[in-house]
RNA sequence: GGGUCGGUGGCGGAAUUGGUAUACGCGUAUGGUUUAGGACCAUAUCCCGCAAGGGUUGGGGGUUCAAGUCCCUUCCGACCCACCA
């Protein structure tokens, strides 16, 4: 049968040819600026209510130079539901960026002798190039470059701000110090003791340098029950825990014979009746005090020493508690004996005070106890898994005896502990966070160069704004040194002190690249904006964000960040808004065809160059879609590819099997709508449900962020469609605008193709839009009336400018509905019901007791009950 | 140790949210087609069984007319965080 059609066929197609497709509509739509996005026109659109906005945000990508498949991956069903959303009369908003400065171009460029400068802006052509085969409808006339002076001095403005508004500060602290790298990590960029971007042992350094104090946010940056964003839950509860908010005492200490005090930090004050022993974190600066001058001084600073040799790596693996006496005692404000202090190294400087009271109750606790002999307290209740002791009143007497603590009395008798502790005056309330103010400077070249000044005379003064932007010098020694390379450059470095006049000198470090990607998107609205960072007005119409698509490994570092920039901006008045994005998605890993992360050592990488020149690049985003969810992690498979360019292949074949063709401008007038589609009035329910089930469906998977889904929609359709030997231009029509925003370059050649078929033309430029609109009032696509108003030039009409197909409920109902018949619960036959009989269940009953198959499970039984769903399935039970 | 998400054919993965488990694709088999080919087309493909039928969503139990889906229990895996007092 399916000869005959092909031998029938009058229209002559030509084979599939992806490239020859890609590159030709890559032009057109480039001289067309389809992708243009005109801001005051939408502005101007959403404030008239015509149309709404949508924000689709991607993580901008850092420009290494390659384009990977990963950025396809992630890149393309953002670009799948910007389409969908402007095909459903989204004024979309789909911006680019890179964020291009940092390290890698530094080591890149000391590695090979390139300015990084030069390999950073040659990358990022490169890769914008690569980008474009992509087809996405980003507009890359906006994209926004963060190592531009055009961008960072908005970076260094917000510092300003910050500084002025005493979160930005200076200190000089123990910080995680990557040697190799030189220069300092942010808490979140220690992975396992690691540097993140090259992978040495950190280690751990006193370092001057820039902090933002983040933590006064932290309170509002912990999501909330009430929050309705509609984030991962996994990203929320990580931020919560990464933050780590601790509710609990500081509890003042006296040292026996010394004029010393300090602070411990409990978040479980109930025990504090059975804490035994002082245990004080290494580092602290009190042990030099406390053991100056004693017999036991030298034996302490050994250990203090050994222990800050240690990387953070080395520190971590150690499982093995450790200590050392210092021969000291601290009074016990709790009345209990004095309590011996120790070091030991599972005191962590960075929690709470540095100084732990240990008890009897805590398994680590009692672990050092034994092996240094260290008696511990007696107390009712041991801890037990999640059992709280009794607290004692240190008198023997118990202060609460209500026996086994639930969840909610443990918390009731906390608060009443920390009463009683406050009220004796032992203690304060205090509430720790795991959360620490941000590090943000870099002792490195690539980088925004922080706004401030370094007078003699007037100490720190940050740049005035009229002088900004500092921009960064290109005549820089930055090998690195363990020093801000930028302080070799003499003519840079010195400036006058805008106070007093008199001699100064710039500050030499750069911010943290994650400083610049904390509101790049922002930026994104107008990256020309020459007067401010962003405009109001700009916020108000297009911002917050409407999905912000990324990977999973931003989850306690960037998105954090960009949550307290916007925080901060909304306080300044610059965002209506608490939240800069009302959805987030994350997505997965395109692993190597061996299932390991693709590597150039491990030669598992695949490129999408190469998979490009042979499968074209529809195929390939179709691939992507298809391969498996979008926040999955799961490997390259080139075989699959063969699948979805077949499936391609043949939408582009069915061509031979649309009817309705054959008609020119001149005949139009002669004959009526009817003759012209005699097919397309022949769809009968089946096919009008096939149509209305797989336009639902493909609507909402990619709404869902669900492309795999939506393609397998597509291809069943397929499955479908060939197997009748007529498809109607609608069907076809419909077909093509679904498959668009994931095929966009094989889909415009249909519609361009289809279009001038019917019309009897040789070329679109041939044509007038009088032709063109007067065939769309003919059905053969929607809404051809809306697009001279979308584009400049009349002549070119996109399929990415059609509305989106809608469906009707009414075809989704079949007249005759299958009912699976079950007895006792196992299927055991299927019947077929008109569907005006399917609410009247005596009547389905009636059928199903006729069916041959059921009947025989029937029997001599005796029907004790009858379930049924109503077009669905109906159930004997016997 | 904590958190999050999972466990369904040979593989990637579906399942209208409690209603025909294995959609869609890959792979495989057989046949066809092409000068040859990675290609293309047709048919088949969860397991047992000639069939009638029976079994199957990591294991065990439960709720229900009905469980991949809900509850209990147990095993296994992935990712992230972690000597957090």
């Amino acid at each position: 049968m399916q000869k005959q059609v092909k031998s029938e066929r009058k229209l002559k197609i030509d084979r599939y040819d992806p490239q020859a497709i890609e590159s030709k509509w890559r032009k057109v739509w480039k001289e067309n600026n389809l992708y243009k996005f005109d801001k005051d026109k939408v502005e101007n659109e959403i404030e008239s209510k015509k149309k709404e906005k949508f924000y689709t945000l991607v993580e901008l990508p850092y420009p290494s130079g390659d384009l990977h498949i990963g950025h396809w991956f992630s890149f393309v069903a953002p670009d799948i539901l910007s389409r969908f959303k402007k095909m459903n009369g989204f004024d979309v908003f789909f911006p680019m960026g890179f964020d291009a400065f940092g390290l890698p171009a530094e080591n890149a460029a000391i590695k090979r002798g390139i300015h990084p400068q030069d390999w950073t802006i040659k990358n990022i052509e490169t890769m914008t190039n690569q980008f474009q085969t992509m087809g996405t409808m980003i507009d890359w006339s906006r994209v926004t470059i963060t190592c531009l002076p055009e961008y960072y001095k908005w970076n260094q403005w917000i510092f300003l701000k910050m500084y002025e508004k005493g979160l930005a500060f200076r200190s000089k602290m123990l910080s995680n110090w990557c040697p190799v790298d030189q220069t300092v990590l942010a808490n979140e960029h220690v992975e396992n003791g690691r540097c993140w971007r090259c992978g040495s042992e950190v280690v751990q350094k006193e370092v001057e340098q820039w902090f933002l104090k983040i933590t006064d946010y932290a309170e509002k940056l912990l999501w909330k029950d009430d929050n309705k964003l509609d984030w991962p839950n996994s990203v929320k509860t990580a931020q919560n825990e990464w933050i780590g908010k601790k509710e609990g005492v500081k509890i003042k200490h006296k040292v026996v014979d010394m004029d010393l005090e300090f602070e411990s930090f409990s978040a479980y004050p109930s025990w504090s009746w059975a804490d035994s022993y002082i245990v004080i974190a290494p580092e602290h600066p009190i042990v030099e005090k406390l053991v100056k001058g004693t017999s036991e001084e030298k034996e302490v600073m050994a250990f203090v020493k050994e222990m800050s040799e240690q990387t953070e790596l080395e520190r971590k693996e150690t499982t093995e508690k450790r200590g050392v006496f210092t021969g000291r005692f601290a009074k016990d404000p709790f009345g209990r004996p004095d309590m011996p202090i120790w070091l030991a190294n599972f005191a962590l400087i960075n929690f709470g005070t540095g100084i732990i009271r240990c008890s009897g109750h805590d398994e680590r606790d009692i672990e050092f106890a034994n092996k240094y002999h260290i008696p511990t307290r007696e107390v009712v209740e041991k801890r037990k898994s999640g059992t709280p002791a009794t607290p004692h009143d240190g008198k023997g007497g118990i202060l609460h005896d209500s026996g086994p603590f639930t969840g909610r009395e443990v918390n009731e008798v906390r608060e009443e502990v920390i009463d009683w502790i406050e009220k004796k005056g032992i203690g304060k309330r205090f509430i720790n966070y795991h959360l620490h103010d941000w590090s943000i400077s870099r002792q490195r070249y690539w980088g925004t160069p922080v706004p401030m000044i370094h007078c003699k005379k007037c100490g720190i003064v940050p740049v005035p704004e009229d002088q900004l932007p500092v921009t960064l010098p290109y005549e820089v020694d930055f090998t690195p040194k363990g020093k801000a390379p930028l302080a070799s450059n003499e003519e840079w470095l010195s400036v006058t002190c805008p106070k007093c006049h008199g001699k100064a000198t710039r500050d030499p470090e750069t911010l943290d690249t994650f400083f610049d990607s904390s509101w790049y998107y922002y930026r994104y609205l107008d990256p020309k904006n020459e007067k401010e960072a962003f405009s109001k007005k700009d916020v108000d119409d297009l911002m917050p964000v409407n999905i912000y698509f990324g990977g999973g490994e931003h989850t306690v570092g960037h998105t954090l960040y960009a949550r307290f920039f916007t925080k901060f901006f909304h306080d300044l008045g610059l965002v209506p808004f608490h939240e800069f994005a009302i959805k987030r998605i994350q997505h997965g890993v395109v692993l190597g065809p061996d299932g390991n992360r693709m590597s150039k050592s491990k030669g598992n990488v695949i490129n999408p160059d190469d998979v490009v020149k042979e499968f074209g690049t529809d195929a390939t985003r179709l691939y992507l879609s298809f391969m498996m969810p979008y926040n999955s992690t799961g490997p390259w498979d080139t075989s699959a590819m063969y699948g979805v360019y077949r499936f391609l292949k043949r939408v582009w074949e069915l061509q031979e099997r649309v009817k309705g063709e054959g008609f020119s401008p001149k005949n139009r007038e002669e004959k009526d709508a009817k003759e012209l589609y005699p097919f397309s009035l022949t769809l009968n329910p089946n096919d009008l449900y096939e149509m209305h089930s797989t336009i639902k469906k493909v609507t909402e998977d990619i709404e869902k962020i669900s492309n795999n889904t939506a393609v397998a929609a597509l291809m069943k359709w397929l499955n479908y469609l060939e197997a009748k030997e007529i498809v109607s231009i609608e069907e076809y029509k419909n077909l093509i605008l679904l498959l668009a925003p994931f095929a966009p370059y094989m889909t415009e050649e249909l519609c361009q193709s289809v279009i001038l078929n019917r019309l009897g033309s040789s070329s679109l430029s041939d044509l007038g839009i009088e032709d063109l609109r007067a065939h769309s009032l003919e059905g053969l696509f929607q809404d051809l009336n809306r697009i001279p108003d979308q584009v400049g030039n009349d002549n070119f009409i996109s399929i990415h400018q059609q509305l989106w197909p809608e469906f009707d409920t009414k075809y989704l109902v079949k007249d005759e509905v299958e009912i699976v018949v079950q007895v006792n619960g196992k299927l055991r036959g299927n019947i077929t019901v008109k569907s005006e009989q399917l609410k009247v269940n005596s009547k389905v009953e009636e059928i199903a007791k006729k069916d041959e198959k059921v009947s025989k499970w029937l029997e001599g039984k005796e029907i004790k009950k009858v379930i049924y769903v109503p077009g669905k399935i109906l159930n004997f039970v016997v």
